[in-house]
DNA sequence: GGGGGGATCCCCCGGACGGGGGAGGGCGGT
DNA sequence: ACCGCCCTCCCCCGTCCGGGGGATCCCCCC
Protein backbone atom coordinates (compact mmCIF):
# COMPACT_ATOMS: atom_id res chain seq x y z
CA UNK A 1 0.00 0.00 0.00
CA UNK A 2 1.25 3.15 -1.01
CA UNK A 3 0.11 6.50 0.09
CA UNK A 4 0.69 10.25 -0.05
CA UNK A 5 -0.03 12.90 2.07
CA UNK A 6 -1.11 16.18 1.37
CA UNK A 7 -1.78 18.97 4.52
CA UNK A 8 -0.46 22.56 4.41
CA UNK A 9 0.48 21.84 8.06
CA UNK A 10 3.93 19.56 8.54
CA UNK A 11 2.85 18.28 12.06
CA UNK A 12 -0.15 17.41 10.91
CA UNK A 13 1.95 15.62 7.58
CA UNK A 14 3.97 14.23 10.77
CA UNK A 15 1.47 12.73 12.71
CA UNK A 16 -0.60 10.71 9.66
CA UNK A 17 3.14 9.56 8.78
CA UNK A 18 3.16 8.24 12.34
CA UNK A 19 0.45 6.86 12.46
CA UNK A 20 0.43 5.37 8.75
CA UNK A 21 3.74 3.97 8.88
CA UNK A 22 3.13 1.74 12.13
CA UNK A 23 1.29 -0.93 9.55
CA UNK A 24 2.71 -3.31 8.28
CA UNK A 25 3.41 -3.12 4.48
CA UNK A 26 2.25 0.58 4.70
CA UNK A 27 4.54 3.26 2.88
CA UNK A 28 4.22 6.73 2.45
CA UNK A 29 5.59 7.27 -0.57
CA UNK A 30 5.97 11.59 -0.53
CA UNK A 31 4.24 14.19 1.24
CA UNK A 32 2.45 17.70 -0.40
CA UNK A 33 2.00 21.11 1.19
CA UNK A 34 -0.43 22.76 -1.50
CA UNK A 35 -2.55 21.14 -4.30
CA UNK A 36 -0.22 22.21 -6.96
CA UNK A 37 2.47 19.60 -5.49
CA UNK A 38 -0.08 17.10 -4.64
CA UNK A 39 -0.88 16.95 -8.03
CA UNK A 40 2.41 16.58 -9.51
CA UNK A 41 3.44 14.25 -6.19
CA UNK A 42 0.31 11.85 -7.17
CA UNK A 43 0.88 11.81 -11.04
CA UNK A 44 5.02 11.28 -10.09
CA UNK A 45 4.09 8.36 -7.42
CA UNK A 46 0.67 7.30 -8.53
CA UNK A 47 -0.29 6.47 -5.07
CA UNK A 48 -3.11 4.13 -4.02
CA UNK A 49 -4.51 6.71 -1.73
CA UNK A 50 -3.96 10.43 -1.64
CA UNK A 51 -5.00 11.63 2.28
CA UNK A 52 -6.27 15.23 1.27
CA UNK A 53 -6.77 17.95 3.38
CA UNK A 54 -8.92 20.78 2.01
CA UNK A 55 -8.02 23.86 3.04
CA UNK A 56 -4.69 24.91 1.71
CA UNK A 57 -2.68 27.90 0.05
CA UNK A 58 -2.84 28.36 -3.45
CA UNK A 59 -4.77 25.27 -5.19
CA UNK A 60 -7.13 23.67 -2.68
CA UNK A 61 -7.64 20.53 -1.71
CA UNK A 62 -11.26 19.96 -3.98
CA UNK A 63 -9.24 21.34 -6.88
CA UNK A 64 -6.12 19.10 -6.30
CA UNK A 65 -8.87 16.35 -5.91
CA UNK A 66 -10.38 16.73 -9.14
CA UNK A 67 -7.61 16.69 -11.26
CA UNK A 68 -5.89 13.72 -10.10
CA UNK A 69 -9.25 12.20 -10.34
CA UNK A 70 -9.11 13.87 -14.05
CA UNK A 71 -5.70 12.52 -14.87
CA UNK A 72 -7.70 8.59 -14.39
CA UNK A 73 -4.44 7.75 -12.17
CA UNK A 74 -4.43 4.25 -10.13
CA UNK A 75 -5.60 6.93 -7.13
CA UNK A 76 -7.96 7.07 -4.57
CA UNK A 77 -8.80 10.01 -2.72
CA UNK A 78 -9.67 10.05 0.94
CA UNK A 79 -10.35 13.51 1.95
CA UNK A 80 -9.80 15.19 5.44
CA UNK A 81 -10.72 17.78 7.35
CA UNK A 82 -10.77 19.26 10.79
CA UNK A 83 -14.44 20.78 10.38
CA UNK A 84 -17.72 19.22 9.71
CA UNK A 85 -18.88 21.39 7.00
CA UNK A 86 -21.60 20.17 5.07
CA UNK A 87 -21.12 21.41 2.10
CA UNK A 88 -17.25 20.18 1.76
CA UNK A 89 -18.51 16.70 1.65
CA UNK A 90 -20.94 17.23 -0.76
CA UNK A 91 -17.97 19.46 -2.82
CA UNK A 92 -15.50 16.77 -1.94
CA UNK A 93 -18.28 14.19 -3.52
CA UNK A 94 -17.98 16.36 -6.62
CA UNK A 95 -14.39 16.56 -7.09
CA UNK A 96 -14.19 12.80 -6.93
CA UNK A 97 -13.08 11.54 -3.58
CA UNK A 98 -13.23 8.41 -2.43
CA UNK A 99 -14.13 9.08 1.23
CA UNK A 100 -14.19 12.00 3.55
CA UNK A 101 -13.35 11.77 7.34
CA UNK A 102 -12.49 14.19 9.83
CA UNK A 103 -8.78 14.49 10.86
CA UNK A 104 -9.29 14.09 14.61
CA UNK A 105 -11.08 10.03 13.96
CA UNK A 106 -9.11 7.71 16.17
CA UNK A 107 -6.03 6.11 13.85
CA UNK A 108 -7.73 2.70 13.61
CA UNK A 109 -10.76 4.23 11.73
CA UNK A 110 -8.22 6.25 10.29
CA UNK A 111 -6.71 3.04 9.21
CA UNK A 112 -9.88 1.21 8.24
CA UNK A 113 -10.66 4.09 6.05
CA UNK A 114 -7.71 4.16 3.79
CA UNK A 115 -7.68 0.24 3.69
CA UNK A 116 -11.83 0.73 2.16
CA UNK A 117 -11.12 3.83 -0.24
CA UNK A 118 -8.25 1.83 -1.71
CA UNK A 119 -10.13 -1.32 -2.27
CA UNK A 120 -12.11 0.97 -4.34
CA UNK A 121 -15.19 1.56 -1.52
CA UNK A 122 -15.78 4.54 -0.37
CA UNK A 123 -16.69 5.90 2.88
CA UNK A 124 -18.16 8.93 4.74
CA UNK A 125 -17.90 9.35 8.45
CA UNK A 126 -21.58 9.12 10.18
CA UNK A 127 -22.69 13.15 10.21
CA UNK A 128 -22.09 13.02 7.08
CA UNK A 129 -23.87 9.72 5.77
CA UNK A 130 -26.62 11.35 7.09
CA UNK A 131 -26.73 14.53 5.44
CA UNK A 132 -26.27 12.78 2.52
CA UNK A 133 -28.69 10.77 3.36
CA UNK A 134 -31.17 13.56 3.70
CA UNK A 135 -30.28 14.95 0.97
CA UNK A 136 -30.64 12.46 -1.33
CA UNK A 137 -34.16 11.37 0.03
CA UNK A 138 -34.91 15.27 0.10
CA UNK A 139 -34.63 14.51 -3.86
CA UNK A 140 -37.11 11.76 -4.00
CA UNK A 141 -40.85 12.06 -5.16
CA UNK A 142 -42.09 12.93 -2.21
CA UNK A 143 -44.64 15.87 -3.35
CA UNK A 144 -47.64 14.29 -4.81
CA UNK A 145 -49.54 16.04 -7.47
CA UNK A 146 -53.07 16.46 -7.50
CA UNK A 147 -54.85 13.35 -8.64
CA UNK A 148 -54.56 13.25 -12.01
CA UNK A 149 -56.31 11.25 -14.33
CA UNK A 150 -54.41 7.99 -16.11
CA UNK A 151 -54.69 10.06 -19.46
CA UNK A 152 -53.88 12.91 -17.85
CA UNK A 153 -50.81 11.92 -16.19
CA UNK A 154 -49.84 10.45 -20.13
CA UNK A 155 -50.35 13.65 -21.51
CA UNK A 156 -48.27 15.16 -18.93
CA UNK A 157 -45.63 12.82 -19.58
CA UNK A 158 -45.72 14.17 -23.09
CA UNK A 159 -45.62 17.74 -21.99
CA UNK A 160 -43.05 17.07 -19.90
CA UNK A 161 -41.28 15.33 -23.35
CA UNK A 162 -41.38 18.71 -25.06
CA UNK A 163 -43.90 17.47 -27.36
CA UNK A 164 -46.36 19.57 -29.42
CA UNK A 165 -50.61 18.88 -28.77
CA UNK A 166 -50.48 17.62 -32.44
CA UNK A 167 -47.71 15.32 -31.37
CA UNK A 168 -49.41 13.81 -28.94
CA UNK A 169 -52.59 13.03 -30.79
CA UNK A 170 -50.45 11.11 -33.31
CA UNK A 171 -48.79 9.36 -30.30
CA UNK A 172 -51.83 8.75 -28.35
CA UNK A 173 -54.12 8.26 -31.54
CA UNK A 174 -56.03 10.73 -30.28
CA UNK A 175 -57.66 14.05 -32.12
CA UNK A 176 -55.71 17.11 -31.13
CA UNK A 177 -59.07 18.96 -29.55
CA UNK A 178 -59.27 15.71 -27.14
CA UNK A 179 -55.40 16.54 -26.36
CA UNK A 180 -56.19 20.24 -25.99
CA UNK A 181 -59.18 19.09 -23.33
CA UNK A 182 -56.67 16.95 -21.22
CA UNK A 183 -54.06 19.54 -21.34
CA UNK A 184 -56.85 22.44 -20.07
CA UNK A 185 -57.73 20.09 -17.19
CA UNK A 186 -54.05 19.56 -15.85
CA UNK A 187 -53.64 23.20 -16.11
CA UNK A 188 -56.85 23.48 -14.02
CA UNK A 189 -55.72 20.63 -12.04
CA UNK A 190 -52.12 21.69 -11.51
CA UNK A 191 -53.45 25.79 -10.96
CA UNK A 192 -51.02 26.70 -13.22
CA UNK A 193 -51.35 29.04 -16.90
CA UNK A 194 -49.79 27.06 -19.62
CA UNK A 195 -48.17 23.93 -20.83
CA UNK A 196 -44.43 24.96 -19.67
CA UNK A 197 -45.77 25.92 -16.38
CA UNK A 198 -47.53 22.52 -16.24
CA UNK A 199 -43.97 20.94 -17.33
CA UNK A 200 -42.26 22.53 -14.23
CA UNK A 201 -44.78 21.79 -11.89
CA UNK A 202 -44.09 17.78 -13.27
CA UNK A 203 -39.82 18.40 -12.84
CA UNK A 204 -40.68 19.35 -9.39
CA UNK A 205 -43.36 17.42 -7.95
CA UNK A 206 -40.69 14.57 -9.10
CA UNK A 207 -43.36 13.23 -11.53
CA UNK A 208 -40.97 13.33 -14.01
CA UNK A 209 -36.94 13.42 -13.04
CA UNK A 210 -34.03 14.99 -14.99
CA UNK A 211 -32.20 11.64 -16.45
CA UNK A 212 -35.19 9.85 -17.52
CA UNK A 213 -34.86 8.68 -21.12
CA UNK A 214 -35.95 11.59 -23.56
CA UNK A 215 -38.27 9.44 -25.47
CA UNK B 1 -29.14 0.82 25.16
CA UNK B 2 -31.83 -1.16 24.36
CA UNK B 3 -32.28 -3.23 21.14
CA UNK B 4 -35.03 -5.01 19.45
CA UNK B 5 -34.17 -7.65 16.66
CA UNK B 6 -36.24 -8.53 13.89
CA UNK B 7 -35.43 -11.39 11.62
CA UNK B 8 -37.49 -14.36 10.22
CA UNK B 9 -34.52 -16.79 11.06
CA UNK B 10 -34.37 -17.74 14.62
CA UNK B 11 -30.71 -18.54 14.23
CA UNK B 12 -29.54 -15.22 12.89
CA UNK B 13 -31.94 -13.44 15.60
CA UNK B 14 -29.79 -15.62 18.10
CA UNK B 15 -26.74 -14.96 16.60
CA UNK B 16 -27.72 -11.54 16.81
CA UNK B 17 -28.67 -11.17 20.48
CA UNK B 18 -25.33 -13.29 21.25
CA UNK B 19 -23.17 -9.86 19.95
CA UNK B 20 -25.02 -7.57 21.05
CA UNK B 21 -25.48 -9.21 24.35
CA UNK B 22 -22.20 -9.13 25.31
CA UNK B 23 -21.77 -5.36 24.91
CA UNK B 24 -22.30 -4.26 28.71
CA UNK B 25 -24.98 -1.97 29.06
CA UNK B 26 -26.79 -3.34 25.96
CA UNK B 27 -29.94 -5.35 26.36
CA UNK B 28 -32.11 -6.98 23.66
CA UNK B 29 -35.45 -6.17 24.46
CA UNK B 30 -37.42 -8.13 22.40
CA UNK B 31 -37.28 -10.04 19.15
CA UNK B 32 -40.19 -10.53 15.99
CA UNK B 33 -40.15 -12.79 13.02
CA UNK B 34 -42.03 -10.93 10.62
CA UNK B 35 -42.82 -6.66 10.19
CA UNK B 36 -45.97 -7.03 11.52
CA UNK B 37 -44.63 -8.14 14.69
CA UNK B 38 -41.90 -5.34 14.10
CA UNK B 39 -43.90 -2.72 14.38
CA UNK B 40 -45.96 -3.84 17.38
CA UNK B 41 -42.34 -4.73 19.52
CA UNK B 42 -41.15 -1.42 18.53
CA UNK B 43 -44.54 0.50 19.60
CA UNK B 44 -44.55 -1.46 23.08
CA UNK B 45 -41.13 -1.46 23.82
CA UNK B 46 -39.83 1.74 22.22
CA UNK B 47 -35.73 0.43 21.82
CA UNK B 48 -33.04 2.78 20.49
CA UNK B 49 -32.63 0.71 17.85
CA UNK B 50 -34.24 -2.07 15.88
CA UNK B 51 -31.66 -4.29 14.05
CA UNK B 52 -34.03 -4.70 10.72
CA UNK B 53 -34.34 -7.82 8.10
CA UNK B 54 -35.43 -6.70 4.62
CA UNK B 55 -36.72 -10.30 3.25
CA UNK B 56 -39.78 -11.62 5.67
CA UNK B 57 -43.04 -12.91 4.96
CA UNK B 58 -45.47 -11.28 5.19
CA UNK B 59 -45.01 -7.24 5.76
CA UNK B 60 -41.19 -6.91 4.44
CA UNK B 61 -38.39 -4.88 6.41
CA UNK B 62 -39.06 -1.93 4.00
CA UNK B 63 -42.66 -1.74 4.96
CA UNK B 64 -42.20 -2.11 9.00
CA UNK B 65 -39.21 0.64 8.86
CA UNK B 66 -41.71 2.76 7.10
CA UNK B 67 -44.55 2.30 9.61
CA UNK B 68 -41.77 2.64 12.28
CA UNK B 69 -40.26 5.78 11.47
CA UNK B 70 -43.48 7.34 10.22
CA UNK B 71 -45.04 6.23 14.23
CA UNK B 72 -41.76 9.08 15.50
CA UNK B 73 -40.82 6.52 17.94
CA UNK B 74 -37.70 7.41 19.85
CA UNK B 75 -36.26 4.64 17.56
CA UNK B 76 -33.54 4.13 14.72
CA UNK B 77 -33.79 1.46 12.28
CA UNK B 78 -30.65 -0.35 11.27
CA UNK B 79 -31.25 -2.49 8.27
CA UNK B 80 -29.42 -5.40 7.89
CA UNK B 81 -29.60 -7.44 4.58
CA UNK B 82 -27.56 -11.04 3.17
CA UNK B 83 -27.19 -9.59 -0.13
CA UNK B 84 -25.59 -5.80 -1.56
CA UNK B 85 -28.60 -5.26 -4.13
CA UNK B 86 -27.99 -1.95 -4.55
CA UNK B 87 -31.70 -1.15 -4.88
CA UNK B 88 -32.35 -1.41 -1.44
CA UNK B 89 -30.44 0.68 -0.28
CA UNK B 90 -31.82 3.55 -1.99
CA UNK B 91 -35.28 1.84 -0.62
CA UNK B 92 -34.14 1.56 3.25
CA UNK B 93 -32.98 5.21 2.75
CA UNK B 94 -36.47 6.02 1.62
CA UNK B 95 -37.76 4.02 4.13
CA UNK B 96 -35.94 5.86 6.76
CA UNK B 97 -33.17 3.56 7.84
CA UNK B 98 -30.52 4.81 9.63
CA UNK B 99 -27.66 2.45 8.85
CA UNK B 100 -27.71 -0.10 6.20
CA UNK B 101 -25.05 -3.07 7.03
CA UNK B 102 -24.43 -6.62 5.81
CA UNK B 103 -25.72 -9.51 8.03
CA UNK B 104 -21.77 -10.64 7.91
CA UNK B 105 -19.67 -7.65 9.28
CA UNK B 106 -17.29 -8.62 11.70
CA UNK B 107 -19.39 -8.27 15.78
CA UNK B 108 -17.05 -5.51 16.60
CA UNK B 109 -18.24 -3.25 13.14
CA UNK B 110 -22.30 -4.21 13.55
CA UNK B 111 -21.86 -3.26 17.14
CA UNK B 112 -19.77 0.21 15.86
CA UNK B 113 -22.39 0.52 13.83
CA UNK B 114 -25.52 -0.02 16.12
CA UNK B 115 -23.48 2.85 18.53
CA UNK B 116 -23.58 5.19 15.61
CA UNK B 117 -27.37 4.85 14.52
CA UNK B 118 -28.58 5.03 17.94
CA UNK B 119 -26.55 8.26 18.25
CA UNK B 120 -28.59 9.67 15.96
CA UNK B 121 -26.01 9.29 12.98
CA UNK B 122 -26.20 7.23 9.70
CA UNK B 123 -23.82 4.86 8.26
CA UNK B 124 -23.77 2.01 5.09
CA UNK B 125 -21.38 -0.25 5.05
CA UNK B 126 -18.63 1.14 2.12
CA UNK B 127 -20.07 -0.44 -1.18
CA UNK B 128 -23.27 1.06 -0.50
CA UNK B 129 -21.57 4.13 0.59
CA UNK B 130 -20.01 4.05 -3.10
CA UNK B 131 -23.11 3.72 -4.57
CA UNK B 132 -24.88 5.70 -3.17
CA UNK B 133 -22.67 8.71 -3.81
CA UNK B 134 -22.42 7.90 -7.34
CA UNK B 135 -26.01 8.18 -7.71
CA UNK B 136 -25.74 11.80 -5.77
CA UNK B 137 -22.92 12.69 -8.47
CA UNK B 138 -24.98 11.90 -11.25
CA UNK B 139 -27.50 14.09 -10.34
CA UNK B 140 -25.47 16.95 -10.17
CA UNK B 141 -25.02 19.52 -13.05
CA UNK B 142 -22.42 17.70 -15.59
CA UNK B 143 -23.75 18.33 -18.48
CA UNK B 144 -22.94 21.95 -19.75
CA UNK B 145 -25.33 23.83 -21.92
CA UNK B 146 -24.22 25.78 -25.32
CA UNK B 147 -22.75 28.69 -24.37
CA UNK B 148 -25.69 30.66 -22.99
CA UNK B 149 -24.52 34.48 -22.64
CA UNK B 150 -25.02 36.02 -19.20
CA UNK B 151 -28.35 37.61 -20.31
CA UNK B 152 -29.81 34.39 -22.55
CA UNK B 153 -29.08 32.41 -18.87
CA UNK B 154 -31.28 34.96 -16.64
CA UNK B 155 -33.89 34.52 -19.56
CA UNK B 156 -33.72 30.99 -19.08
CA UNK B 157 -33.61 30.51 -15.42
CA UNK B 158 -36.80 32.98 -16.17
CA UNK B 159 -38.30 30.64 -18.64
CA UNK B 160 -37.52 27.68 -16.16
CA UNK B 161 -39.71 29.34 -13.45
CA UNK B 162 -42.97 29.97 -16.03
CA UNK B 163 -42.53 33.25 -16.47
CA UNK B 164 -43.88 34.57 -20.10
CA UNK B 165 -42.22 37.29 -22.19
CA UNK B 166 -44.10 39.84 -20.59
CA UNK B 167 -43.41 38.85 -17.13
CA UNK B 168 -39.69 38.39 -17.97
CA UNK B 169 -39.45 41.94 -19.30
CA UNK B 170 -40.94 43.43 -16.39
CA UNK B 171 -38.91 41.09 -14.35
CA UNK B 172 -35.41 42.29 -16.21
CA UNK B 173 -36.66 45.95 -16.85
CA UNK B 174 -36.17 44.73 -20.81
CA UNK B 175 -38.65 45.43 -23.63
CA UNK B 176 -40.52 42.25 -24.43
CA UNK B 177 -39.40 42.44 -28.11
CA UNK B 178 -36.02 42.12 -26.99
CA UNK B 179 -36.80 39.21 -24.17
CA UNK B 180 -37.97 37.40 -27.57
CA UNK B 181 -34.99 38.04 -29.10
CA UNK B 182 -33.25 36.51 -26.11
CA UNK B 183 -35.29 33.12 -26.18
CA UNK B 184 -35.17 33.14 -29.92
CA UNK B 185 -31.21 32.64 -29.21
CA UNK B 186 -31.73 30.44 -26.70
CA UNK B 187 -33.85 28.39 -28.37
CA UNK B 188 -31.43 28.77 -31.59
CA UNK B 189 -28.73 27.59 -29.42
CA UNK B 190 -30.15 24.53 -27.59
CA UNK B 191 -31.58 23.45 -30.67
CA UNK B 192 -35.26 23.38 -29.49
CA UNK B 193 -38.24 24.32 -30.38
CA UNK B 194 -40.23 26.13 -28.38
CA UNK B 195 -39.92 27.47 -24.51
CA UNK B 196 -41.09 24.22 -22.88
CA UNK B 197 -38.89 22.08 -24.41
CA UNK B 198 -36.08 25.02 -23.51
CA UNK B 199 -37.23 24.21 -19.97
CA UNK B 200 -36.92 20.91 -19.93
CA UNK B 201 -32.94 21.11 -21.49
CA UNK B 202 -32.81 23.20 -18.41
CA UNK B 203 -33.30 20.60 -16.35
CA UNK B 204 -32.05 17.38 -18.27
CA UNK B 205 -28.92 19.45 -18.09
CA UNK B 206 -28.73 20.50 -14.69
CA UNK B 207 -29.10 24.03 -15.27
CA UNK B 208 -31.53 24.34 -13.27
CA UNK B 209 -32.84 21.63 -10.49
CA UNK B 210 -36.01 20.46 -8.72
CA UNK B 211 -36.06 21.85 -5.42
CA UNK B 212 -34.51 25.39 -6.00
CA UNK B 213 -36.70 27.99 -5.19
CA UNK B 214 -39.65 28.81 -7.01
CA UNK B 215 -39.37 32.71 -6.81
C1' DG C 1 -82.88 4.32 -13.63
C1' DG C 2 -80.42 8.26 -12.75
C1' DG C 3 -76.22 10.70 -11.73
C1' DG C 4 -71.42 11.62 -12.05
C1' DG C 5 -66.91 11.46 -13.84
C1' DG C 6 -63.82 10.26 -17.47
C1' DA C 7 -62.70 10.18 -22.35
C1' DT C 8 -63.54 11.59 -26.74
C1' DC C 9 -64.62 15.07 -30.19
C1' DC C 10 -66.34 19.79 -32.12
C1' DC C 11 -66.40 25.26 -32.87
C1' DC C 12 -64.87 30.06 -31.99
C1' DC C 13 -61.59 33.41 -30.72
C1' DG C 14 -58.05 36.32 -28.79
C1' DG C 15 -53.58 36.46 -27.41
C1' DA C 16 -49.17 34.61 -26.78
C1' DC C 17 -45.55 32.53 -29.12
C1' DG C 18 -41.93 31.66 -32.67
C1' DG C 19 -39.77 32.82 -37.29
C1' DG C 20 -38.27 36.24 -40.35
C1' DG C 21 -36.33 40.46 -41.18
C1' DG C 22 -33.80 44.79 -39.66
C1' DA C 23 -31.30 48.45 -36.89
C1' DG C 24 -28.66 50.93 -33.52
C1' DG C 25 -25.14 51.18 -29.63
C1' DG C 26 -21.39 49.37 -26.74
C1' DC C 27 -17.20 46.79 -26.08
C1' DG C 28 -13.10 44.25 -27.06
C1' DG C 29 -9.75 42.33 -30.28
C1' DT C 30 -6.96 42.61 -34.68
C1' DA D 1 -10.57 51.88 -38.02
C1' DC D 2 -12.81 47.80 -38.67
C1' DC D 3 -15.01 43.54 -37.40
C1' DG D 4 -17.53 40.56 -34.42
C1' DC D 5 -20.34 39.81 -30.57
C1' DC D 6 -23.65 41.06 -27.33
C1' DC D 7 -27.60 43.66 -25.89
C1' DT D 8 -31.26 46.34 -27.02
C1' DC D 9 -35.45 47.50 -29.66
C1' DC D 10 -38.73 47.47 -33.71
C1' DC D 11 -42.22 45.40 -37.42
C1' DC D 12 -44.85 41.60 -39.80
C1' DC D 13 -47.07 37.37 -39.80
C1' DG D 14 -48.55 32.65 -39.36
C1' DT D 15 -49.24 29.22 -35.97
C1' DC D 16 -49.99 27.22 -31.76
C1' DC D 17 -51.92 27.64 -27.45
C1' DG D 18 -55.40 28.38 -23.86
C1' DG D 19 -60.28 29.81 -22.54
C1' DG D 20 -65.07 29.66 -23.51
C1' DG D 21 -68.77 27.35 -24.96
C1' DG D 22 -70.60 22.73 -26.12
C1' DA D 23 -71.72 17.47 -27.39
C1' DT D 24 -71.64 12.27 -27.19
C1' DC D 25 -70.37 7.83 -25.24
C1' DC D 26 -69.06 4.64 -21.56
C1' DC D 27 -68.74 2.89 -17.11
C1' DC D 28 -69.38 2.71 -12.32
C1' DC D 29 -71.97 3.55 -8.33
C1' DC D 30 -75.87 4.81 -5.77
Amino acid sequence: MRIAIVDDDPLVRMGLRAILGSEAGWDVVGEAGDGEAAVALAARERPDVVLMDIRMPGVDGLEATRRIVSAALPTAVLVLTTFELDEYVFDAMRAGASGFVLKRVPPAELIEAVRVVAAGESLLFPASTRTVIERFVAREPGVTLPELTEREQEVLRQLARGRSNGEIASELFLAVETVKSHVASILMKLDVRDRTQAVIAAYESGFVAPGSPSD
